[in-house]
DNA sequence: TCTGAAATTGTTTGTGG
DNA sequence: CCACAAACAATTTCAGA
């Protein structure tokens, strides 16, 4: 969508739609623009989300840092509760999933809890305002 | 990014670019175009996920359909293992995400188990190709 | 599927309120 | 924070390969 049809939306010029929208981003309130692809259009057939708990409690907590390297890693989040991180991931297979399982166990020093996706009704959804 | 950007980075004209992202649009390689807007920005401090599971396990399985009017719920996955969909939620605080909560379980007719996200290191990273 | 060119449309920047 | 206008840049469409 562009700047002139913002304006028209909003009722305001082409030029004042553009500065608000850069209002936004230097704000940070608009963090970014992407595209949503497809995941199976690239092969990746397969969703979980990993919980991960160290092994020795009183370890170093730089986990995200350690595991940022593994593409497969989509979204890392850090939460209260059983485990101390979260991960959504996403591979092509369960083969792939078994490997990157082991991989994220030796280069988090972590145990793994798996939840397989069956399907996403919807994600992402935008905020209601 | 516009298309005569994307010509110059794959090294093809604009209108070829164009015809590629829009092939890529008809096979639903790529579902769409977002902005992403930062939670906090919009007072929305509070991420969570929550697992749900029915009370009645013969029931008719249209939770998702049910949930989907209730706005802080931006992702719905169905999932295989204890719980039967696992939601991602954004609200303005914990008092939000106790009203939250009860709704959920009255308008699904299930338990809920929660967990806080504390920070968010990374997100929707794009998939390494 | 791509290029190249022409017509249309959108963006950017400055002036001024 | 907005409108308007002029200069600039991108998009769209089409012919040809």
């Amino acid at each position: 969508m562009s700047y002139t049809d913002i304006g028209k939306e909003t009722g305001l010029s082409t030029s004042a739609a553009q500065q608000r929208v850069r209002r936004l981003e230097q704000r940070g309130a608009i963090k970014g623009y992407h595209a949503r692809v497809a995941p199976e259009a690239i092969g990746l057939e397969l969703t979980a989300f990993i919980s991960i708990k160290p092994f020795e409690p009183n370890q170093p907590d730089d986990h995200p840092e350690r595991l940022r390297e593994i593409d497969e890693i989509v979204s890392c989040y850090s939460v209260a509760g059983d485990a101390n991180y979260l991960l959504k991931v996403q591979v092509a297979n369960t083969a792939a999933l078994e490997v990157l399982l082991a991989r994220i166990r030796a280069v988090g020093g972590v145990s793994t809890q798996s939840t397989i996706v069956l399907s996403t009704p919807y994600e992402d959804r935008p905020p209601a305002i």
